[in-house]
RNA sequence: UGCCCGAUAGUAUAAAGGUAGUACGACAGAUUUUGAUUCUGUUUGUCGAGGUUCGAAUCCUCGUCGGGCAACCA
């Protein structure tokens, strides 16, 4: 009998927390939230949230809602709710229910009423400077105002006034009455109702005043029930808030916890940052495949599986963290090279002509999916006389430890013959321009007979039958490790190789069926994926990431 | 310099007072009809100083360093 493997993997604090509130049956379910702003699109930053949110409610039975804080008017739009919708259900998630700050504005407002009744809130009519100015420094407590003791009866009626549109923007606002000299800025009166006449994403005109952040999302949270009120780090100083308006106005106890949010080598994840690259035109869009978003992820060919996978190995705690993008690319290969059909392609086409080889054609069979698991199948791809290597592939002088092909040298063509270099054509200008090669006819894959041992292995395509396509070679977009942290404007870091286009390259002729779902392993050289630039007669693929490459650096060494 | 978080190999992440482990990376080797994959091995760590204890990454104290907080943003 095998020894039982007991190897759980150790809870994180989050799960810890949900294990312990189960068992002590403070929840007898526990409902998490995933709760975007719609202002930007989602980046690997927010798959981590769902992740975290999404996976904590499947592991523990629960549920998660998917709710958007649409509260700032001026700033969210119905183009990126769509595209937050479609992200989530990318990653693999399907919300308990798709939900808005905005359906409980009514709510809000008669929680807002509800404190001012308690005597906790009140209009105040002091401009943001103001404000500002009364609420002190870190250092210093702040100090009230006359506004402070307005009587419920006036505030009632003023708040009533915001509402109904008797005031312009800015002329006043409704304050909690917290604690003006609290160590904690958080709690020294905060607004939580300002007075915006913008257009609302779905609200339309209905409203010309708009709750807070702290007025919106604890009370959004309480109102749907949710347990486990999951944020980043920043909110940490604004629990203590969130806790007194749910004590203030007696409702539902949600709880708020915080984690350390993404934070990937090589790029920059703040939306203010992504917007600049795309509205600078530094990318041409939200989802370029070199932008850190989902939607540029997904374009470049990342599986909804790698991130999910990623995202776990990560793991999540509460210190900073600028995580190793080369771990979401080793996530990204593991499942392509199981997952990814096995195509040639040749990107720098250097002409071989077999010389001892007839004028017809064979079709080699070869293995589509040589590393899969559950994915199998074989294709068939034309040999002929005439071929393509990869220029690279050959050198007339090449050093020691060089496996491919030079003059007198033999290797295998993938799933077909050994060939040896016979000759090197060149132009007049000593420019290697094409090679005679002959090819082995005992050597033949799957029947080899030659008891030859070569140590290299080329990938190739017939020239007749290849079907040229075009490459976009993705890079990663900063040359520096942490560029929002570097010194200066962070664009001063983008790496201006970002992208390599390879206008024709050629590809073996059942490329040519290649379609948007499927992920592709171009033999020796990457991950490619369609993208959706292309057209029928004319193909473009996007390189994912590149295989792991060990003759790079050996190159390098020599 | 008020309050609040945090600090374990290069990067992450475990060890809940009892042998500091894992992954990625790096390096070396084996296998290989992808210089991929796979496999094996190596390397590097508890921020500092005190204290409690038979025993401290873990508890306490004082430092140091990093991050956050003074938007009618979220």
């Amino acid at each position: 009998m095998a020894e039982i493997q007991a190897e759980e993997r150790s809870l994180n604090f989050l799960e810890e927390i949900v294990e312990e509130d189960l068992k002590s049956g403070r929840y007898k379910n526990i409902l998490t939230r995933f709760p975007p702003e719609p202002n930007g699109y989602l980046h690997i930053g927010h798959a981590k949230s769902i992740c975290l949110n999404f996976g904590l409610a499947l592991k523990y039975g629960g549920k998660t809602n998917l709710r958007f804080d649409d509260t700032n008017p001026t700033k969210e739009e119905t183009e990126y709710v769509d595209s937050i919708i479609e992200d989530v259900k990318w990653l693999g998630f399907i919300p308990q229910q798709v939900l808005y700050a905005s359906d409980y504005f009514e709510q809000l407002y008669q929680l807002a009423v509800k404190l001012i009744k308690k005597g906790l809130a009140y209009v105040d009519d002091s401009s943001s400077e103001e404000i500002a100015i009364q609420k002190g420094t870190p250092t210093e407590p702040g100090m009230a105002n006359r506004y402070r003791d307005r009587t419920v009866e006036e505030n009632l009626h003023l708040f009533d006034g915001m509402r109904s549109g008797q005031y312009a923007d800015g002329e006043k606002v409704l304050r909690a009455k917290v604690d003006l000299s609290s160590p904690n800025m958080q709690m020294r009166d905060p607004i939580i109702y300002r007075i915006k006449k913008a257009h609302h994403h779905r609200t339309g005109n209905q409203w010309c005043i708009y709750p807070m952040y702290d007025f919106a999302h604890g009370q959004s949270d309480s109102i749907e029930n949710i347990t486990h009120s999951i944020c980043t780090l920043e909110f940490i100083p604004h629990r203590p808030l969130y806790d007194w308006f749910i004590e203030k106005l007696d409702i539902f106890p949600s709880h708020q916890y915080e984690f350390a949010r993404l934070n990937l080598s090589f790029t920059v994840m703040s939306k203010r940052k992504l917007l600049q690259l795309v509205d600078e035109n530094y990318v041409q869009s939200w989802d370029d495949p070199r932008m850190p978003t989902i939607s540029g992820l997904r374009r470049r060919g990342y599986t909804p599986e790698s991130i999910r996978n990623f995202t776990d190995r990560i793991g999540v705690q509460k210190r900073d963290n600028l995580i190793d993008v080369s771990l979401l690319e080793f996530c990204l290969r593991e499942d392509l090279n199981k997952n990814a059909l096995r195509k040639m392609v040749v990107f720098d086409p250097l002409p071989v002509t077999i010389t001892n080889y007839p004028d017809t054609v064979e079709m080699m069979t070869t293995e589509d999916y040589p590393e899969g698991g559950e994915k199998k199948g074989s294709r068939s791809v034309p040999f002929s006389r005439e071929l393509f290597i990869e220029r690279e592939d050959f050198m007339e002088d090449p050093p020691k430890k060089f496996f491919r092909l030079a003059p007198g040298k033999r290797v295998r063509l993938k799933s077909a013959y050994i060939i040896q270099c016979d000759e090197v054509v060149k132009d007049s200008e000593g420019k290697i321009i094409a090679l005679n090669c002959q090819y082995l006819p005992e050597s033949k894959s799957g029947a080899d007979l030659s008891g030859l041992k070569v140590q290299g292995t080329l990938h190739w395509v017939s020239r007749a039958q290849a079907v040229p396509v075009t490459l976009r070679l993705y890079d990663r977009l900063f040359k520096v490790e942490n560029p929002a942290a570097s010194e200066g404007d962070f664009k001063e870091y983008i790496n201006p190789d970002s992208l390599e286009i390879i206008e024709k390259a050629y590809a073996e002729p059942s490329l040519s069926g290649a379609v948007m779902e499927e992920r592709y392993q171009f033999l020796r050289k990457g991950y490619f994926c369609l993208d959706k630039d292309s057209s029928p007669g004319h193909l473009i693929f996007n390189r994912t990431v590149s295989l792991k490459d060990t003759w790079v650096k050996e190159a390098k060494k020599a």
